[in-house]
DNA sequence: GGGACGCTGTATCGTATGTTACGTATTTTG
DNA sequence: CAAAATACGTAACATACGATACAGCGTCCC
């Protein structure tokens, strides 16, 4: 199984910046910088290039040559002797350090916040400034939709519910279970050693769901129990990180929560937000199709 | 220049998205939106591979067919059936419309919102705001020296720490201790039937340290116990909420997290995230007293 | 349990894309 | 002002990319 492709940083792989630290020069970090600084030894036509290029940077370097050349108003050699003097060797590699770049504008809300003016004027835990902002990036990717598609999932079950979690993130899946318990019949979470749930898996049907939280470093023995599970037709439904596990494979539902923060650990604080969330659909569901159990429940306190 | 936006039905112009406003249907505004649309519509395949992108977007839909396939693990015809499937005409003509979207958004950061703010009070928006804000207050009444200080406690202790939570809140607890007994020996999470933590009561002592997680409806056995672990002079940090548990009557260092949000429960997150936060706070001090125990364990994977 | 349908991957094909060679234009230099 | 050097574009080329046909497989339904 291809597990080991989806987790690491590319960050040292192909498409780093054409090495241009020799000495104690200028640090260049992106190719807008790069450009700055070269533009100056440039001839005219790949001058006009870079122009266009900075005017809207950097979108017009992710299409086509042809289509940068003629918004350049130059031909395409030019555009290709253009990148060519920027260091790189080729215009897909060029194209490639684009994307990286914009990739790690986007994932670092950090690099990006100027405006958070932190109303308290004190000094803020940049744990919480992450967190926050992680909170945020992760449900911009989520939509209302796709938590009410989960929550019905785990509302219109004909079976049972199981959840299960790694390491660190087990205590999720309880939270989830003790919750979920309460308004609902059928409701397991499996724990102790992998033996013991190994062999629950006798009685899981395609009428039942199983709620996974896996996040790197992902474990083997969750891994192979999704696929187990998963060939019996087993609804999945995966809590994991921005990297996916690779049970993101058998998963019906995938929800990738963020994970990273200035600590020594990642966060799982995203993903409990989602499952409070979640938790919260379902009984308003459950409350919506007007569960007796629900009354019942209170009318036992 | 990205001319075209998104707002209109020409399917003739380039790199609209596709038609999907028949009648009065709901507004989708950009790629991620139509994915969460049709996302349950989709087969097997096809929604890993939206699921993919959704984890990391938009950026793998900037690259070839071939990287997306190998990413998202399925073929290059799964990847066109499934833009296709998002009513695309080709592979192009989707990266085109991805690179727009991304243009628009690079230019006016205010509007980077994926997920419009939900005027019609989806279940997502009220939920995750009222979460921030409860964070936001929580921290504002913390300050960084009482996280110090409860990490140093934690850190200095000369005796053993023991964690425990309420019917809720204890996943809080074995979440801190799966972390803590990392990093230090004789971290212990108290499971089980009362009885059965009560008759640990003997082990502990004035050199102990004691964490309670207690929000309403607060649980009488944890005050009991709380109250028989003080009277022999163990040290207790309690996490609870605005209303302050009993508890806090025995405590020497307490945490009050917000808890409500619109839904049939308490929220937890607020006081989750204060945890991941000491947990933090006491990796960094045990890594700056030089602890070799984390080298060791560094060692050991 | 057998047949039909739909989904998915393999292999192949056509083409758009990046690349290169070469001739012309423009600037530079003695 | 002439000659050389550099820059630029046109056109031909090769490759890698997206698209398609087809067969195998699982699933659902009768």
């Amino acid at each position: 199984m291809a597990s080991q492709k989806w987790g690491q940083d590319k960050q040292t792989e192909r498409n780093g910046l054409p090495s241009r630290s020799k000495g104690g020069e200028k640090m260049i970090s992106n190719i807008a910088e790069l450009i700055a600084d070269r533009i100056g030894t440039m001839p005219a036509g790949e001058r006009r290039a870079a122009q266009t290029l900075i005017a809207s940077y950097p979108m017009i370097g992710l299409k086509t040559v042809a289509e940068f050349s003629a918004t350049a108003g130059v031909s395409s050699p030019t555009i290709l002797r253009f990148v060519a003097r920027l260091g790189f060797q080729n215009y897909p590699e060029f194209q490639s350090s684009l994307q990286d770049e914009l990739a790690a504008q986007l994932q670092s809300p950090a690099t990006r916040t100027l405006n958070p003016p932190s109303p308290g004027g004190g000094t803020v835990s940049p744990m919480l400034e992450a967190t926050l902002d992680n909170m945020r990036e992760t449900f911009r990717h989520l939509s209302d939709k796709q938590l009410a598609d989960i929550a019905t999932r785990l509302v219109d079950r004909r079976g049972k519910t199981f959840l299960i979690g790694g390491r660190f993130t087990d205590p999720l899946a309880r939270y989830m279970a003790a919750h979920l318990a309460v308004i609902q019949p059928d409701v397991f979470h499996l724990a102790g050693q992998e033996s013991m749930w190994r062999d629950r898996l006798i009685d899981m049907g395609k009428r039942d769901v199983l709620v996974i939280f896996d996040i790197r470093r992902y474990q083997d023995s969750l891994a192979r129990f999704a696929e187990k599970a998963h060939q019996r037709g087993v609804q999945i439904v995966l809590f994991t990180d921005q990297w996916l596990s690779p049970i993101a494979r058998f998963a019906r539902h995938v929800i990738a929560g963020r994970t990273a923060v200035p600590s020594a650990w990642d966060s799982s604080a995203a993903l409990f937000v989602v499952a409070e969330t979640l938790i919260g659909a379902v009984t308003r569901q459950l409350e919506a199709e007007g569960a007796k159990r629900i009354r019942e429940m209170e009318g036992l306190r």
